[in-house]
DNA sequence: TATTTTTGTCACTAAATGGTGATATATTTG
DNA sequence: CAAATATATCACCATTTAGTGACAAAAATA
């Protein structure tokens, strides 16, 4: 017969488990990716690394564990204007990379993802971006392409220009306290001007295009 | 009497400094900045890697002294047409990002260095993305500014998305085989794509600002 | 409570890495 | 050619890092 589930207070597996997933997603917050090691996470766990080898099988798998436990890309708005989209979708268009703009600034455990990404070639992290993109997808197609007919690819091209220059512009403006393209993006009227860019660049596509 | 420099065959100071800082770019252009060790360095370059704090004083500064020597930002085309400039710069705007969309593509060092700023608080990392801030600066003055008047910062709201797009994108090409917003920016017709839509982002920017 | 099993710690090995003093060799100079 | 010195190598130490076997302590079970 199996044993009961330890469930004490001192020593709880579970809990356990827990504490070195919130560990990497500190680390990761805090320090970067780079300091990923096993002795640091068990560290900052409070736990020995043993534990790390027995319950995760190594760094390498509590990692793709904690990557596969966090919904990253889930800050697509979720009420979405149904008379917007039948009329095309264009203000539905403008309010997502609205919200994207102002979410991965905040975010600064998504700039390290994003970072990641372009960095290691780790299968959990191939497995976000190919989520990143489905997710885009279901967008695009309703939202996008119903309107812009042949036009749709020149419209995703827009689109794919808007999104990387979200990430680029949010992930530089933590990095560095500096200007681009004499912007200041860490300032309220930089940061407006940036979107009103987009609101304007949207505008023009689909009365343009 | 100060001693003649060494030019031997064998024993060069200067050769062995210079074999020194190419290792460097070799590595960071196929290994990536995170390879960059004294060992790797000295091994690469078929030195001893006493002679990298001898010569440098650690791979720190040999890593700064490299990063100095390279002009990572000149790929600007240097033959601007005075009669576009004119009459606001236009076609030279579009020239302008469709270069650096096919130059940061190629150049998988200039990709590294791109995501490096990103990732670390290197001085040199710093100086690099100030001299890139201070180039686009002259450009921007002279090709946007006089044309769009009190509009300027729109205008430079828009080049800001579209260079960080161009390089996310470019990154995103090399590092990962997927697609982007539905895009394929590894094949000729996705890239076409990109730049019709920088073109038009442009042409808007002009005809409607 | 005594036994068994799970949970956790500790001390250790091995490999990788950064850094340096002693020494050997090539090159220049007299 | 011999002495002087710049150039380069080597052996070595200290630190960091990943990984593991032996053992201790807590919790469940009978």
């Amino acid at each position: 017969m199996n044993r009961k589930v330890v469930g004490g207070a001192i020593r709880n597996k579970e809990k356990s488990k827990q504490k070195f997933l919130d560990a990497v997603g500190w680390i990761l917050k805090t320090k970067g990716f780079a300091a990923l090691k096993v002795n640091n996470i068990a560290t900052v766990a409070g736990l020995d690394k043993k534990l790390i080898y027995n319950y995760f099988g190594g760094t390498d798998q509590l990692i793709d564990e904690y990557l596969h436990s966090q919904d990253f890309w889930s800050s697509v708005p979720n009420e979405i204007d149904s008379v917007d989209i039948a009329t095309g979708g264009r203000q539905t268009a403008k309010a997502l990379v609205h919200s994207q703009f102002d979410h991965v600034y905040q975010n600064k455990e998504l700039q390290k993802i994003i970072l990641w990404g372009l960095l290691e070639n780790r299968k959990s992290l191939r497995r976000l971006a190919e989520k990143r993109e489905k997710e885009g997808e279901v967008l695009l197609k309703n939202v996008g392409d119903p309107h812009f007919g042949d036009k749709g690819p020149r419209f995703r091209a827009i689109m794919a220009l808007l999104v990387s220059g979200i990430y680029y512009l949010d992930i530089y403006a933590t990095s560095h306290n500096l200007t681009f393209c004499g912007l200041d993006l860490r300032s309220k009227e930089g940061r407006e001007e940036v979107k009103e860019a987009m609101s304007f660049i949207i505008d023009r596509a689909y009365l343009d295009l």
